[in-house]
DNA sequence: CATCGTGTTTTGTGATCACAATTCTGTCAA
DNA sequence: TTGACAGAATTGTGATCACAAAACACGATG
């Protein structure tokens, strides 16, 4: 249990930007977070430095790390990267998937259908995330692995925020489902096109949101 | 010129690694760096855990950081991701290369074709290197860039070591200039395919230049 | 001769301190 | 009211030290 300790922050800062618990142009200082979990500023450094190496956070010399605030050009960059990456792994994954692991994506298929049900936004992002981990988990390429979980990190802290109850449709969930098929049947070529349309039509979503913020910003 | 002293080190390491000048499996001591370029332990332990969060080096914790050792398994791995990203840069890049980065193409190929000559392989990696990075720096995408710089970082220790002057070979400069050709006409993707045929032509020289390297470590 | 165990050295990790660059704050001048 | 500027407070960076875990060397034991 009692891992490195620069290790352990990094794994709740981590997570809290994927919740995004913190605000796009936010500045996160050393000493705070230190005071904040009790530790000597030394490992928040490790761990913030790493997260700058990993380009979840931005930070210039001798400045204040910060969350990078989203723009309509990095979200496009993130997205052409995002489908390239995504659909060759849900490709290289399908001859691969386990009776274990088809079992898991169904099961988050079906949370995810209750979690749209009952307007649970928190819950149905969780079994989303989960349903593409264990996707590319089967891939059979860590460094292919490595690369996708960066650029979720990149987007994590900006649309977890930015997606309210009022954008959950049903819709969201049949390119799931059309995935999970094709996946069945082995047709690795399919699986992919469905996962694209996914990550296209929740991009795309995602993309409007933003400017939705834009103009509030611009007014508020 | 007085930059962060942790940021220099990471560059010093960075090309230290990218020139081949660490054996995979080479464990890289914090003390010992230190005393090497004459600072404080403090700044060379930031530089190396920013290496291992970009994947170059790794480092389990509680353990000295070490060169990863190159494996078929993750050469093919880092290579089917390569393809996928510098096929989908240069196709981007290609409506983007203005005149001045052209020229600098076309130098480059003429000075690998005099290094092809002179058997100077430095040299011919060199520009070898420059030239896919111009052509890649064209595609407008900056988070792409950023992730094929990691993946060059991950393959270069490596393959600056094996490849040696018997392996020089003309052949290699042909794919360069056929991407060459495709992009003063604006073809993105015969530009794209000329450039997968080189990495794919130059991988698989790579991969028998690190077979033959198994099979003299099994008998030296 | 091989293998395990023990004591020593090495090495990464985290804390504390010193310093310089940045950021903040309040005041003065246009 | 707005702008610039000087002082103070904040904050990242690097050095030094303390400690525990890992790596190493060497002798005991089968």
């Amino acid at each position: 249990m009692a891992e490195n300790l620069q290790e352990q922050l990094y794994q709740r800062l981590r997570e809290g930007l994927l919740a995004g618990q913190f605000k796009p142009g936010e500045r996160l200082k050393i000493r705070d977070l230190a005071a904040a979990w009790g530790t000597s500023p030394m490992p928040v450094r490790a761990a913030l430095q790493r997260l700058v190496a990993e380009g979840a956070l931005e930070g210039e010399p001798q400045r204040s790390v910060r969350v990078p605030p989203m723009t309509r050009e990095r979200f496009k960059q993130i997205f052409q990267v995002r489908m390239a990456l995504e659909g060759m792994a849900v490709e290289a994954a399908a001859p691969r998937l386990t009776a274990d692991e088809l079992e898991i994506l169904r099961v988050c298929m079906e949370r995810m259908d209750i979690a749209i049900e009952q307007r649970d936004v928190q819950g149905y992002l969780n079994d989303n995330s989960q349903f593409h981990r264990v996707l590319y988990g089967a891939c059979g390429n860590p460094v292919l692995l490595r690369t996708i979980e960066n650029l979720w990190l990149q987007v994590g802290p900006f649309f977890n925020r930015l997606f309210t109850e009022a954008d959950l449709s049903l819709r969201l969930n049949d390119f799931h489902e059309d995935a999970f098929k094709a996946l069945l049947e082995g047709d690795g070529k399919a699986a992919r096109f469905a996962i694209e349309q996914d990550l296209s039509y929740f991009g795309q979503f995602l993309l409007n949101l933003l400017e939705l913020d834009f103009a509030q910003a611009r007014i508020g």
